[in-house]
DNA sequence: CGCCTCATAGAAAAAGTTTACATTTTCTTC
DNA sequence: GAAGAAAATGTAAACTTTTTCTATGAGGCG
């Protein structure tokens, strides 16, 4: 690989000179810096990051982890991260944290990147200390959980939306409403959680009586569907599901088909997310839509203004929008998975 | 940040025993072992990074570059990758190139990063040149096209599954079958059409007539919606669908039974690639499952292999299998989109 | 003409690490 | 107990860049 030495010698200056072309400061003759820039022409000559990090201490190229790269919600979210970090002069890179946390820690921590951008904190706990990697590097986080983020951190209602969605299914009817998804723990409040209970207690309804939580933070299809067949099985009675997630909802709708139940006719599916794929189901599933892209430019934002140091933890509420579509109906009495 | 220099007071010994101690090569005594590590610990020392790569030119990380980093196609794949980057000690990012194909090039041109994965050159071929880009550092291409790749390349034997496939629309009575997918260009040929006119061919059909192109390779499930919507419009007859992609045909599929159609009682549809999300639609959706876990853990050996310099070119042919489900019914003569 | 300013460009230091080489100390072995 | 090998540690160069400092010459001005 060629250096700067190389084109310098080529163009017939020093190498100091060659810098002052690259980065436009200091004084250079019009044609000394025709002749450099030919030389650059001529070795495909791109200045060694490594070399110009180490002295300037500028890294122009943040990350940014997740749990489940597979998971479509983060992949909006980080269509909105990549476009802010572009805009900015930033590259942009995805870590998956499937695998050993002491690797995160240790690429994170060597002062490769710049920035850092946790996408939900939860499933990362296990790899990922908020408190320590504050530290070692600018960090924001999307915080989908009740409480205070330890670091700057774009929030959503999720309490509220899916209070909303909840309140949808009751005035449908549905007074057997089911709630799939992940409980709290000592450390983390699941606001979705929360606001399916705000509704049901809104409601007079028993609001434990049909939760059913899954252990380990799981969103994915598989999970949804695995769990409603467990949950059939049960002989439990409901007639409408509330969904943490889209991909629980789609699963768990499937499970419900493949019971010979019908989708809306027999029971009602609901979701939180409003994914693509959640439109283009059959029926066509009811969610809340998030903005997952201009989540992801406000992160983005936020980290820009954590490295500038102006970083106010600015709390961002985004909006939220129930989309009614066709996988929920209204309640008859003769619909009900196990009529109770 | 505290450097070897640090540590090296604090323990009382030469920054090169530190360096010995980190890098775990040269004689370092039991003791003075134990009196770095306590000092590197105090300090919550990490090596430099930058300064490192730059002495050794070991840069244990690399790069993959996609169109589309929703595509769960591309996701199941990284899953592999990573998965065999992290055994081997590496780390890994993941670029989408959705944005200026001069900062990607430059990304990976400056020396970053230690190997690049392609996944799919035709969609990237606006952004990265794989003639340039592996002259800049080690290159190997997930290559689902016809004919060679210029580098060394993961193949999919794409021609021959989605040959079968159409065979099996055969094998179910259907005549009037639509392509729906990408066209070749004169730089590229998509084995996917050629395999559906090839077994069109064998039956002695008209394997033009139903050929239904996507101008942009767009693999999306709002392309399939959008396509076959406009498709429903013209009239024309057929009563199966082969589709290029899962989300071509799930999209598809969509845009049948919003038109009032059942599948597959009216229509069959059926695609390639086996996604999650195909078992778990209704109906759920018949497909050719590719490996693509496996494409990923091959991708990444390959690129250990041109890290190491020993690379032979390996065309790696994987299996794949035909997966009969719900989306494709027997030929009914009553059923056809508009009968011709 | 002497001095100052400004445009231009090179020399050298610095960033933090690894490593080849050099040096000192300790251990074998006859 | 001396010689030579092995173990332990240190010195300094190298990696490539940016940046500060210095040097040179040209032109302007009193």
């Amino acid at each position: 690989m060629a250096t700067r030495i190389d084109v310098a010698k080529r163009a017939g200056v020093s190498p100091t000179t060659v810098s002052r072309v690259i980065n436009d400061n200091g004084y250079v003759a019009a044609d000394v810096r025709k002749r450099v820039l030919e030389a650059i022409e001529f070795y495909h000559y791109v200045p060694n990051k490594f070399a110009r990090v180490l002295r300037t201490r500028q890294k122009k190229e943040i990350a940014c982890i997740t749990h489940s790269i597979t998971n479509p919600f983060y992949g909006e979210v980080v269509l909105g991260i990549e476009e802010v970090a572009f805009q900015n002069g930033y590259t942009f890179s995805l870590y998956n944290a499937n695998f050993h946390d002491r690797d995160y820690r240790r690429v994170l921590e060597e002062g490769f990147y710049g920035g850092l951008i946790v996408l939900s904190p939860v499933e990362l706990s296990k790899f990922v200390r908020l408190e320590q990697v504050k530290e070692a590097l600018p960090t924001v986080v999307y915080w989908d959980w009740r409480g205070e983020a330890p670091v700057p951190a774009v929030y959503v209602q999720l309490q509220n939306a899916m209070r909303e969605m909840v309140h949808f299914l009751l005035s449908q009817g549905h007074r057997e409403i089911l709630f799939l998804g992940h409980d709290s723990s000592q450390e983390w409040e699941n606001p979705r959680l929360f606001g399916y209970r705000q509704a049901m207690q809104e409601a007079g309804l028993d609001a434990e009586k049909h939760v059913t939580l899954i252990p380990e933070w799981q969103d994915s299809l598989q999970t949804g569907y695995t769990v409603m067949k467990k949950i059939l099985q049960s002989k439990q009675g409901f007639t409408a599901v509330a969904a943490s997630t889209d991909l629980l909802a789609i699963g768990a709708m499937r499970a419900l088909q493949e019971a010979g139940l019908r989708v809306p006719a027999d029971v009602s599916v609901a979701g939180v997310d409003n994914l693509e794929i959640s439109a283009l189901v059959t029926p066509s599933l009811t969610t809340v839509h998030l903005p997952k892209r201009e989540i992801g430019q406000r992160l983005m934002q936020l980290l820009l203004q954590q490295i500038q140091g102006v970083s106010h933890s600015l709390k961002d509420i985004f909006p939220y929008q129930l989309m009614v579509r066709e996988s929920v109906g209204a309640f008859r009495p003769s619909s009900s998975v196990h009529p109770c």
